[in-house]
DNA sequence: GAAAAATTTGAATTTAATATAATTTTTAAA
DNA sequence: TTTAAAAATTATATTAAATTCAAATTTTTC
């Protein structure tokens, strides 16, 4: 996200620093964490500002919103096409940006027109390979 | 889904009624729509009963959580490997059977254990179309 | 500098999910 | 067949996330 792209939403203190939460960081955030990590600095910063925002970037497509956790939105502030490497434990997000060319056959169309497509690799990230064998080794439940 | 699968499941008139439904359409509901539809002729069913048997069956590996809407979980009784077909407008879904080789190059593991992937396609259903297409002739918004 | 517009705030509301305790049903043993 | 234990269902309560809204504040425009 540039600030160039942001030129024609008025750009507030708690807006700002919104956006520069969303991008000094990697973690695919849900609205909850934005708030907790902005209202350190913005003590008096309502839920709803966050909210308010997220919408408003979401709206001039300069965030994505993700439906990866059943349960709460997640965002992710690289609009750029990529897809996603999701840890099936913890539910961290990693970024994938190979592109791969899947052609839907005619026959699977459904009458859609088509416009996009998304991968999500599911696996298990390395904290949670190490935290799964250290606790085989004490506890074989 | 099989009957003899669930044969480790209790077979209430509640789950039956649950399953039947789950495997009688196509549109991957969430729990409120089993709910209201099943309680049309189970009057007195209770939304617990609801969830109690989407989890039960969820943990036997006859039902699959989708996490495609934001806000609410969708189910899908169909456990065959496949990717979906996602109308953008109104969130209906298809099924797409077509497999695509997904190579995922050493140097996006991010340390990770791959054990799988779905693709989502996005595109505007049939149904969405028309509307579109009838809204646009009564008022250009 | 005043009026209008936009934003932020704090609180209330809605929706979906989950938990719990009491009742009912089923199962299995005597 | 009766009865105790286990399991499932129900109705209700609680929690979590999302959304809405009016009042207060800030910014913009004239």
């Amino acid at each position: 996200m540039i600030l160039s792209e942001i030129a024609d939403i008025k750009q507030t203190p708690q807006r700002l620093a919104i956006i520069e939460y969303l991008e000094s960081n990697k973690v695919h955030p849900s609205a909850l964490d934005v708030y907790k990590a902005v209202s350190e600095r913005f003590p008096t910063m309502s839920f709803a500002t966050v909210y308010n925002t997220l919408e408003k970037l979401k709206e001039k497509g300069l965030l994505i919103e993700l439906s990866i956790d059943t349960g709460k939105k997640r965002f992710d502030c690289d609009t750029r096409p990529h897809h996603h490497l999701i840890c099936v434990k913890c539910r961290e997000i990693f970024d994938v940006f190979t592109d791969f060319i899947l052609e839907l056959p005619e026959d699977e169309f459904h009458g859609f027109d088509i416009i996009g497509n998304h991968v999500d690799f599911y696996g298990i990230c390395k904290k949670c390979k190490e935290i799964e064998g250290s606790d085989l080794e004490l506890n074989k439940d």
